[in-house]
RNA sequence: GCGAGCGUAGCUUAGCGGUAAAGCCCCGCACUGUGGAUGCGGUGACCGCGGGUUCGAAUCCCGUCGCUCGCCCCA
């Protein structure tokens, strides 16, 4: 039993949840980088205030680990990135050669109950393109996140990004009657309306203040699939992913609108088709966040995925591989206390030739050593006894196909590099 | 912050009033210079914790802590 609990919400990487993780930051990173990302990161602990402005009242009021520091000021474990993406852009906005395409993956904390696909610890992609105030832009931060998805395996039949404007939806809202003060409210409505029995909704809507008339109109505006249609930053938005060749993955839906405040303009949010799960990644246009943390204005539009509910969407679909989360396919055992340095010598020759290579370091029975390199998954275990080094050679065997060839110490570590390489 | 369910070996679970069981894992033996299979044996649990009911509690009741799930919010 465990005295000392794991602090809540907080994961531990075991070496087979390490090789998830290094696998999809593979992942990550090829895909940045196959669009002209540089990696960046950020402190992993910011002033209160950077997120006071901007992130929106619920995620810095009640789900930021916040505390006060030995000197008194109020820090948080960062909740987020774009903030802090914002606040290094604008340090250094007048260099920086635009467009500005940044991408990063680290941990993050938010003071949450955990529960399916959501802990207080996890990690995080963030991708960014600013300096570009162009739908095209948006498109290719669109179209990136797409090429994520197919790079490990998900089709557009397993997961669709849906791409909303604000701006359109502001108009629209403004044409019904429902003026800017009433824009809050009503982008709250239209963020829950999947959320609740539509019956449900229509009553909550009225409870908050709609008018009977501006509901119907409100849910015409939300069941019209072509709205993008009168919208010319969305036609060129829909234009450009279909030239990124990300068509299939990318739809319009009319409600999306997303919790964060500093989004200005196109929001995003990735999906399973079958709506099991949580948003896989979220994202859009936040113009004014650069001025916001005290730079000249910088406009820019990014997303961010969690490591935690692209896992669970994975495993649904069953598109995660085989991992190894042992490097070592070679291994060295210890015949008995008179070669134990023999072996150990041939270890490190085996490793100066390139091999990745597990030593024994005891000299117990052939039999478990072997059924210890069988157990780690190991292909080739060496044998060195007194025969062998009687005769100047080292016993290969090869445990997949069990036969074993007896070799010219020489040439071992050469020959246990074919067997790795065939 | 609100609501629900569940806590039995390292893991997955059975037992649901009569003094704790199985599978997996781990260790040993058959096999003292050869792994995977099989067989046999072994280590390992004050049944989350505290209190109550009872002749007797893992089992029923209350409390507490923890975990999980849902709401809120969001990756």
């Amino acid at each position: 039993m465990q005295s000392i609990r794991p602090v809540k919400g907080t994961r531990d990487f075991f070496p087979e949840d390490m090789a998830f993780r290094r696998w999809l930051y593979a992942k990550i990173q090829k895909t940045s980088e196959r669009f002209g990302y540089q990696e960046y990161d950020g402190p992993f602990l910011e002033r209160l205030d950077l997120y006071a402005a901007k992130s929106g009242d619920e995620l810095v009021k009640k789900q930021s680990f916040v505390f006060e520091d030995r000197g008194g000021e109020m820090v948080a474990l960062r909740p987020e990135l774009t903030p802090s993406l914002a606040r290094m852009i604008a340090t250094k906005s007048k260099v920086l050669p635009r467009p500005i395409r940044w991408w990063s993956f680290g941990p993050f904390w938010r003071y949450e109950r955990p529960q399916r696909g959501r802990s207080r610890e996890f990690f995080q992609w963030n991708i960014d393109l600013l300096g570009i105030e162009s739908p095209e832009a948006d498109a290719e931060i669109v179209a990136a996140g797409a090429e994520f998805l197919r790079s490990v395996g998900l089709s557009p039949d397993a997961v669709k990004i849906l791409v909303n404007d604000r701006m359109l939806a502001e108009s629209q809202l403004d044409n019904i009657g429902i003026g800017p003060e009433r824009h809050p409210l009503a982008f709250r409505l239209i963020d829950r309306r999947d959320r609740m029995p539509p019956e449900k909704w229509a009553d909550w809507s009225l409870e908050e203040g709609l008018s009977l008339g501006e509901l119907e109109q409100l849910q015409g505006l939300l069941d019209d699939r072509e709205a993008w249609r009168s919208s010319a930053p969305l036609q060129r938005l829909f234009e450009a992913t279909d030239t990124l060749g990300v068509g299939d993955y990318v739809a319009f839906d009319p409600t999306v609108i997303r919790g964060l405040d500093y989004y200005t303009g196109t929001v995003f949010e990735a999906r399973d088709a079958a709506g099991n799960f949580r948003a896989i990644f979220g994202g859009g246009r936040y113009d004014d966040l650069v001025s916001a943390v005290g730079g000249d204005p910088v406009p820019g539009t990014g997303i961010a995925m969690g490591d935690i509910v692209i896992r669970l969407v994975l495993e649904q679909y069953d598109a995660i591989p085989p991992l190894d989360a042992r490097p070592a396919k070679v291994l060295v055992t210890t015949f008995d206390e008179g070669t134990l340095m023999p072996a150990l010598q041939l270890t490190t020759e085996f490793r100066v030739s390139g091999l990745e290579v597990e030593w024994y370091p005891v000299a117990e029975k052939l039999t478990k050593q072997l059924k210890y390199a069988n157990r780690v998954g190991a292909r080739i275990a060496v044998i060195l006894g007194p025969d062998e080094i009687a005769a100047g050679t080292v016993t290969i065997r090869d445990l997949r196909s069990g036969e074993q060839q007896s070799i010219p110490r020489g040439e071992a570590a050469a020959y246990a590099k074919a067997i790795l390489e065939a």
